[in-house]
DNA sequence: AAAGCATACTAAACCGATTTATTGGCTGTG
DNA sequence: CACAGCCAATAAATCGGTTTAGTATGCTTT
């Protein structure tokens, strides 16, 4: 049974900024560090250490304040406990949103990682991906960014449309999103509805597209091509919805109602209607999506359909880790698909007459 | 002159998923370790090898895609080229803004960083910068959050306001902050000013209510205490700001003007004037605080001070990465004052007679 | 008394780099 | 011809852990 040396070296070490080590806990207990190491992380080597010299190396990690480097763990176990989520921007809601359900799932099982931002360009978008392996993450998630090369490592995407592989996609059901929305405006009565496309960088603007014409055919309401507008640039203000909205009322086409690519561009589209007069619902019906967090608080709130965007996050950070535990060749999911929800507020009401 | 094996190898490991290690680029070159080593890293060292095999080191390490395991290096140099970021959420407004300014300075300068958020909850506030540091990340910024225990590493607090050793405070200056919203307010003839603090654990609520006191003395305006509210719990949605609000209105105590917190709370707040029927800002004129996105889109816009939460992001980072390059002897400022600025948009009017 | 077995550990390899000290060959010089 | 000095590298230590294989000791069993 080994014994502590005097308490001294105990006490200098800590009056030092000297950071602790393995070796000198092993010394300082005149143990082995492979003795201490084992009883540190409860590995099953130590069964045959008694439980007595368990005690004394428990206590005096505790005393010396150890705390392994995790650099040095890292290294030679070949796993890092950490992942990347590459993101277009971070001050968005979208994303800060989905951010925020990564963490709480990644954090809770003792992963950290890493964020980067691409602001849409093409060569961050290649770049990050590597340079986040060279830093050893063991899986990606990617957020409304579509990821070119196949990685070698698992990843999620949210709200990525292609099918690689080796990607797990997370994405909405979009068939139902558009149906919930445009059957909201019909049954309101609306037949002149104007729509405003996303940005053709962001993954998710093709596929809404189609399935809000779906819906539309479905519901017999025509889309005219004069009443459809498309975002342009990068930012992500409701400036360029109000934009879009200001030639989409320039161009004569009447509507009563619009559906909106997202949120912001939503409000800057409200903003763009009510400058030209119109009042909101009573002359033009305003729907958004996303659901970000101000939607609730604009004025008039915001009818919206909702993206769990949060849920989102969380399903990717759980995907993204049950795929690092499985064994490489083990089968994945291709796709997830989540539900929407139309939340109705003060943004749409009745077709005037 | 070493001449590198035949291509066979090459295509193999390339084709393989296996990455390539130093060691297997050394023995593909007949070649040490140290010496591509040497050459990848331009190392004073490679000096004395002909440009003729640096110029071979390098294709190889081109073609057959090396990339330096990050941890190892990491372990060796014992540097990371890490930072932390403890965060109290990651939400849509002030650290979302924040992070992005440090993340613009921080990746431009081959850092990456890990983001943590407590929630507010004090044990997550303790842990996390000691897990951190267990992940050998070389610098610590927090954002409006107060770091309890010294640091044996470089920290930059963004808007903390303790006098800690070994901490740099980025803040505001919140006496001409208070100032600007207060002469605004006063020269549009408000004098019966409501208010609203900050919760409790906001690192900038005591401040930033010691400065208003200041502001309204030295303009002659009372405060009475009926017309102060607070906001309570943890959410950053709002709806606290409703509920205070609602609770200002039910006092009973007449006012013409409303200082927020920030700008959240002043759209909540908004929200309950006018359901108490009070129209902005013919009734009640609104001043928030921070200049967050979605400010601007507000109906009416917001008049807000408005903090540089980018500028204050890239600040911590760019302070943070001198004092990591600093020896650690050396001095470091205590605190880096950011200017606030007055945005007047149409939430704010000349007081009603 | 030899073999078998559990107990209580330790030595040493290893992860993948960086970095210091050293080596062997060659050339030029006193 | 011995010696210094340069060239072109290399061997080996190191970072701080984890992990495998092994060893010394004592006790029981045949």
């Amino acid at each position: 049974m080994p014994r502590p040396k005097s308490g001294t070296a105990l006490r200098s070490r800590k009056a030092s900024g000297q950071r602790v080590s393995l070796k000198s806990l092993a010394e300082h207990l005149g143990l082995s560090q492979a003795a201490v190491s084992l009883v540190i992380n409860r590995s099953p080597g130590a069964k045959s250490i008694p439980l007595r010299t368990q005690e004394l190396i428990r206590q005096a990690a505790r005393e010396l304040n150890y705390r392994p480097n995790h650099l040095a763990r890292s290294l030679r176990q070949q796993r890092s406990y950490t992942i990347g989520v590459v993101v277009p921007e971070i001050s968005e809601g979208y994303a800060a949103l989905v951010m925020s359900g990564i963490e709480d799932h990644l954090l809770q099982e003792g992963y950290f990682y890493f964020v980067v931002s691409h602001r849409h360009r093409d060569e961050l978008i290649e770049e990050y991906p590597l340079l986040l392996q060279q830093r050893a993450v063991e899986g990606l998630i990617a957020v409304d960014t579509a990821i070119t090369g196949a990685a070698q490592i698992p990843l999620v995407a949210v709200s990525g449309h292609r099918e690689v592989p080796g990607v797990t996609n997370i994405v909405l059901d979009h068939a139902r999103a558009a149906t919930l929305a445009m059957e909201h405006l019909t049954k309101l009565g609306h037949r002149q509805i104007a729509f405003i496309k996303g940005q053709e960088f962001s993954s998710d603007t093709a596929i809404r597209w189609e399935s809000v014409r779906h819906a539309a055919q479905a519901l017999g309401v025509k889309i005219n091509d004069r009443q459809v507008g498309q975002l342009e640039g990068e930012s992500s203000s409701p400036v360029l919805g109000y934009q879009v909205t200001k030639k989409l009322i320039a161009s004569g086409e009447a509507f009563t109602a619009l559906f909106a690519f997202n949120d912001i561009s939503a409000i800057g589209a409200i903003q763009a209607l009510r400058e030209a007069g119109r009042q909101i619902p009573r002359d033009v019906s305003v729907v958004g999506f996303d659901d970000i967090q101000s939607a609730a608080f604009q004025n008039p709130a915001l009818t919206t359909v909702r993206q769990p965007l949060r849920e989102m996050g969380m399903l990717a950070a759980e995907t993204l880790l049950r795929r690092i535990a499985a064994p490489p060749e083990a089968d994945y999911p291709k796709e997830i698909v989540v539900q929407p929800e139309l939340i109705c507020r003060a943004s749409t009401g009745a077709a005037p007459r």
